[in-house]
DNA sequence: GTCTATAAGTAGATAGAC
DNA sequence: GTCTATCTACTTATAGAC
């Protein structure tokens, strides 16, 4: 890659040592209560070198929720798994699903601060809704839709509820503490949401008899 | 009620002023961003007052979290609401919850704010989810587990996917301003969970033929 | 109990040397 | 391009008058 390249993608050493502090310091304190000289002083740099980089610490926060949309953005892992007969497939993607989200503690760390600052910074959270909700929710119900022997007479809001419980289940067990108060049995969850999914489906014909 | 008794709860004019106030500009900007010298004009008083009813804004924001965590905890209503045939009960209350929870722009700004801050006070996430997620959880479980004509394998797991879906759906919507990013009808929605949620129970016995 | 005035410290942002 | 040193503004918290 050309140093002119380099350039028009925003990326040299310093500014990626800068967003990776940005991100760590952001996620910690949220965006207020991180201070610019943290960020500098983790991310291994001055001050003025941020500054250099990036016009203000609101610019530093909108690079870095934009940079981390278009990487977490990575929904080719979940459409190889969507692959076969629904009954097989479902309860493990999303026994692997909650697995994997409750395991990110930094993405956990992140969302938190999406979510609190979602009121003073609207487009920064349709940047999430846009590059992290969204395409979940239409691999899904793409998925859905196309089952040669089932039938949902709404695939996208079927997604929805899916989505939707893990989401949930993820937010109150991890994001909020709630594991002792209201603990619940992952595979138990998953079991309800893949019965209450599959129950719901028209069998479209049978797959024994062609 | 006496004076000793407005004294034990905590209660004063100017204290309750002071938690508005507070509630608003914790809401508005954020634990870190709001001022105590802005909280303290909008309840018409002087920082020093703030300081002789609270220790500091640390404990201001505690105080803030439990009044609204004992106020907001308004279960009777849904517990009226929940009796009779699922089949009308649902669809009406599952439209009504999501109307009043769109609705209350107080109520959303605020779970921003415990969501933002549940890594920094993590007691607090769990007032929350003690006084307004757990109850919640627990009346829609008992009152599916409690149905003469539906056996439902796991009621408590069943209520997880109804409650999450409900919540997942204005968290999309309203908090993270993916109206126009991801539109979905309300009745849709309300629909396709509630057909879920019947379609998964077994017919306990029929109730035409008793 | 409540206020005015102020102390003590820290934030974001920049000027100028190298 | 990066750093050190600094400026200005604002924050929490309190002391002392009423």
């Amino acid at each position: 890659m050309s140093k002119v390249e380099a350039k028009r993608a925003f990326s040299s050493k310093k500014a990626d040592a800068i967003l990776s502090a940005a991100l760590q310091e952001f996620s910690a304190h949220g965006f207020t209560a991180a201070t610019m000289s943290q960020v500098a002083a983790t991310a291994g740099v001055s001050k003025a070198t941020i500054y250099s980089h990036f016009d203000d610490k609101e610019n530093l926060f909108v690079a870095l929720v934009k940079k981390m949309a278009q990487q977490k953005a990575s929904t080719p892992f979940w459409e190889q798994m969507l692959q076969g007969d629904p009954r097989k497939v479902l309860p493990l993607l999303l026994s692997k699903a909650l697995d994997t989200i409750t395991s990110d503690s930094t993405l956990l760390a992140f969302k938190r601060l999406i979510i609190g600052e979602s009121g003073r910074f609207p487009k920064l959270a349709q940047i999430f809704v846009c590059n992290m909700s969204k395409p979940s929710l239409e691999i899904l119900s793409q998925y859905l839709a196309t089952q040669p022997y089932l039938k949902f007479a709404d695939p996208e809001a079927t997604a929805r509820v899916v989505v939707g419980t893990i989401v949930y289940y993820t937010q109150m067990q991890e994001m909020l503490h709630g594991k002792e108060i209201i603990p619940m049995d992952k595979e138990r969850l998953v079991a309800t949401l893949v019965h209450m999914v599959l129950s719901s489906a028209e069998p479209l014909q049978s797959e024994d008899s062609p």
